[in-house]
RNA sequence: GGGGGUGUAACUCAGUCGGUAGAGUAACGGCCUUUUAAGCCGUGAGCCGUGGGUUCGAGUCCCACCGCCCCCA
């Protein structure tokens, strides 16, 4: 009789026994209310507050007459203790032979303290809320096994603590973004996921089709084209949360579908954005970092990169670097030489021919330089050849004002002065679609550049890729352990 | 797409030179009314990822395939 006959075998007792192992739920005391009687009390006092707790079994200790079990909730965990002479030796065989690790049970009685301290409800009532048929990962030794904890992430999180609380740090992360936002008047969008026409971002789309209007569409590759139509509306501060997909490989930093911030704001540069880069990135990994919480002065993070990891240091100001210096240090190219970046890039044994001279650039950056940023460097004055969307800086029309943050090797975010000439515009989508490269447009986006002939504001925009910052903020190498549920290859498994 | 690694009980993992499949936990039975990885005694538990091959004999060696992980393109 395996593991889950044996727990069809208890169910059936447990009905019989008249309990509802799939019951309605009950009004519960609020666990800090329990925390508030805990920390007012005598510790040597008599149990006395009566209070009811529901929460999943993760530890069973029988002892014969009496058992111990620890009910855990989103707040934690919390003892309970059941004795036979307390609920009758009916009522305490039944639960006693009927209970597994990994049921939801309630239990009422009075809160106090054992004799070596361990709160604990010394239950004068239990009742089984929901049997629990699947075998549950001991607590104390966790589920290992990568697959199963994405495959099953519902096990992962009940078994792994740390997990859950990766999850519970990016949920904060994501609140306190919005509210950051919120807080300098950008207000929150929501623009389609299906689009048209795949721009915004040099990607490959995955395709999909309406069937009343029987067209092909795209799921978005970035919102930025809308968002800045709504601009040209007057919105004058927006942003939007939301998915991405691209139809690229999965790495430890790549899932093909993302969460990214993108926000807009008129009358802004580019580099406006720098100083509240830094403020939301340090104040994240102040108030909700896994190695940040309750140290108002500590804005690290130890990263589990490298051989002996790496301490990345958030405290504002971050470093600044041209795209071009960096590019020269550790690549030895020109920035701006064609002839000089084809060299280098045949050094690093870049593939060259029939791509554009921004997918040269980028891959030789990525190559030579991005792994020597670790520290929180913005690199700034981005060639204007590879930001199809930027405006010339004024000072220099071969760069645009536009910076990327970096840190640990990794791109955070990629934020620029926006490009408001419809004519400029027109010519940069005619010279990418003339390119016939698969990442970029196959057509030109006439809706936008009409748009702009219609007036956007000049404007500085920003994208910042969500589940990486929680990668930082958790110290997490794969992005799979940011993502709830990661994409993996589907298997005929039940 | 290429290279490397990995897959053994419900979970975490051993398995030597090719020679009867192992431990802890969980489960089941027994004892135990303040434990917290509870303890003690006992029992059952396996498509060794899948399919071929070599061999008297394969978890182990070879080939292919599948999943996952890492690196590279």
């Amino acid at each position: 009789m395996d593991v889950s006959e044996e727990r069809l075998r208890k169910l059936d007792s447990l009905v019989a026994g008249g309990e509802e192992p799939f019951g309605v739920g009950q009004g519960l005391a609020d666990r800090r209310l329990i925390a508030e009687i805990l920390g007012a009390e005598d510790p040597d006092a008599e149990p006395q507050a009566g209070v009811c707790i529901a929460g999943r079994v993760t530890a069973l200790r029988d002892h014969g007459n009496s058992m111990f079990f620890d009910l855990r909730d989103v707040s934690g965990r919390l003892q309970a203790y059941l004795q036979k002479k307390v609920v009758g030796p009916e009522r305490f065989e039944l639960l006693k032979n009927g209970l597994d690790l990994g049921d939801f049970l309630a239990v009422s009685g009075g809160l106090g303290r054992t004799r070596k301290g361990e709160p604990t409800v010394f239950a004068s009532a239990a009742q089984l809320l929901t049997k629990s048929l699947a075998g549950m990962p001991k607590e104390h030794f966790g589920l290992a096994d990568v697959e199963t904890r994405y495959r099953q992430r519902y096990v992962d999180l009940a078994a792994n603590p740390e997990s859950f609380e990766r999850f519970q740090i990016r949920s904060q992360a994501l609140a306190e973004m919005r509210r950051f936002l919120e807080q300098r008047a950008f207000m929150e969008v929501e623009t389609p996921v299906l689009h048209p026409i795949a721009g915004g971002a040099a990607a490959k789309p995955f395709i999909t089709h309406h069937n009343t209007l029987d067209i092909d569409l795209y799921l978005r590759i970035a919102p930025e084209l809308y968002l800045k139509r709504l601009l040209v509306g007057g919105f004058e501060r927006v942003f939007e949360i939301g998915r991405n997909f691209r139809n690229e490989g999965l790495s430890p930093r790549h899932n093909p579908e993302f969460t990214m911030l993108e926000a807009y704001w008129a009358y802004a540069r580019g580099y406006d954005w720098l100083p509240l880069v830094e403020t939301l990135l340090s104040d994240l990994v102040r108030e909700h970092g896994a190695f940040g919480r309750g140290d108002a002065e500590l804005r690290e993070t130890q990263l589990p990169w490298g051989d002996a990891g790496v301490v990345v240091d958030f405290a504002p100001p971050f470093a600044r670097r041209s795209y071009a210096e960096l590019l020269r240090e550790h690549a030895d190219a020109d920035a701006f030489d064609e002839a000089s970046l084809h060299a280098a890039a045949r050094r690093e044994q870049i593939d060259v021919e029939g791509r554009t001279i921004a997918q040269v650039t980028d891959d030789l950056f990525g190559a030579c330089v991005e792994e020597h940023l670790v520290q929180p460097t913005f690199v700034t004055d981005f060639p204007l050849t590879m930001s199809p969307l930027s405006k010339a800086a004024p000072e220099d029309a071969r760069v645009a004002e536009r910076f990327e943050l970096f840190a640990a090797g990794m791109e955070l975010a990629n934020g620029f002065s926006e490009l408001n000439d419809p004519a400029e515009q027109l010519a940069r989508f005619e010279a990418q679609v003339s390119s016939r490269d698969p990442e970029l447009p196959s057509e030109v986006d006439h809706d936008y550049v009409n748009a702009l002939r219609y007036g956007m504001p000049p404007a500085a925009g920003i994208g910042i890729g969500v589940d990486r910052l929680v990668m930082l903020l958790t110290a997490t190498p794969t992005i799979r352990d940011v993502i709830l549920f990661p994409l993996l290859r589907p298997t005929g498994r039940s």
